[in-house]
DNA sequence: TGAAAATGCGAGCGACCGCTCGTATTGTTC
DNA sequence: GAACAATACGAGCGGTCGCTCGCATTTTCA
């Protein structure tokens, strides 16, 4: 069902999917409306459906756009090839650093990453990111905690995650000089609970 | 600007607001529409305004009643007035194990608790259940970790906080038999923050 | 160059939202 | 039992939502 692009339409996609997470970032997902998208867009509401075929069809396409930024710019940190033996703190300054600055750097991520309301928990707008996160840190998990059951990984994981994406909103919202004691709480949290699972 | 009410008067209220939990439990904040809570209660939309100016109050009697069954029900193990000796573990079960309790006995709570998306962080309908929840665990931080400056005892009040706000969701999303594990985890990653506090 | 495809527009649709208001009924008060 | 307040109703208001549709314009390509 794909059609042809032409140039010009990959470049208002690309300028749609600004915008929503420009709108995601302001508004939030739910009154984030795909008027108010397509006006940011500087293009008609039915322009917008000339690219996307609904609302959680942007979301889904900007979600897949994140995750490819985030590869691209943080996939040597992130990847936990030659993670087993770096000391801890370490390996947390070197994940959580450059993904808490990727959450500053692209306010409307954590729009479609922390929202904990799920419409039904299936086919989400966030269902990438949340994936793609969860696959890395098990990644990590085998590498640290070799022992581990896959069950026992998966929830840890999906601890982590968690614990990553409810803290982030706590670090964007706090004023700028108290940034680093809010990070440094993070990466606190994570510690312990990483240290707990190794014991 | 209160009015007086009758017996009959009160009864409505509390139904309503019986209504409005099943409503945010199973649709959501937002989407619990005023007209779905009313049919819900089983009365006109224009009834529910003759107890309630709008959602939002409803919402706020809501999380009020919330945090008074809460203190009714816990108050004693939530005081923190005998706990500065308490084992950590113990600690962590007079604390959690209730509050999850009230979780998944309220599932409206968590529609009202865990949600990260305020409208403006002022005059949310959950504020009263945050201020309560902080002020509580603020208690418990001051018996337990004496040495801690006020605003480093604050920031960790808001990081327990939510942490548990965050856990939750996955707790009561999870299969009955996997709840034992899931509040375990839960449980692991407090009592590591805690540690690395008193440290 | 001409037909087809892709892009673009924007009024407005149907549905739903929170909420109002005129009116009818029930309960309280003296 | 008369006067009044409290409770109850439900059609419908003004507004927003996601989205459609008929039609104009631009680009592609044979």
């Amino acid at each position: 069902m794909e059609r042809r692009r032409q140039a010009r339409g990959e470049r208002r996609m690309a300028e749609i999917l600004d915008a929503a997470a420009d709108a995601f970032a302001e508004l939030g997902y739910e009154k984030a409306s795909t008027n108010a998208i397509a006006a940011r867009a500087g293009i008609s509401p039915g322009s917008l459906y000339q690219f996307f075929p609904g609302k959680e069809a942007v979301a889904r396409a900007l979600a897949d756009r994140f995750v490819a930024d985030m590869r691209a710019a943080h996939a040597a940190a992130f990847t936990g090839a030659e993670v087993a033996g770096m000391d801890l703190d370490e390996l947390l300054d070197r994940v959580v650093d450059p993904l808490v600055a990727f959450n500053l750097a692209n306010p409307g991520f954590k729009a479609l990453f922390a929202r904990p309301d799920m419409p039904s928990a299936l086919a989400g707008s966030s269902q990438p990111i949340q994936a793609a996160m969860l696959g890395q840190v098990e990644a990590i998990l085998l590498a640290r905690v070799p022992g581990q059951e896959p069950a026992d990984r998966a929830r840890s994981a999906r601890v982590l995650v968690r614990i990553f994406q409810a803290m982030t909103p706590l670090v964007a919202a706090s004023p700028e000089e108290e940034r680093p004691a809010e990070i440094a709480e993070l990466k606190r949290v994570l510690k312990g609970y990483l240290t707990s699972l190794s014991a």
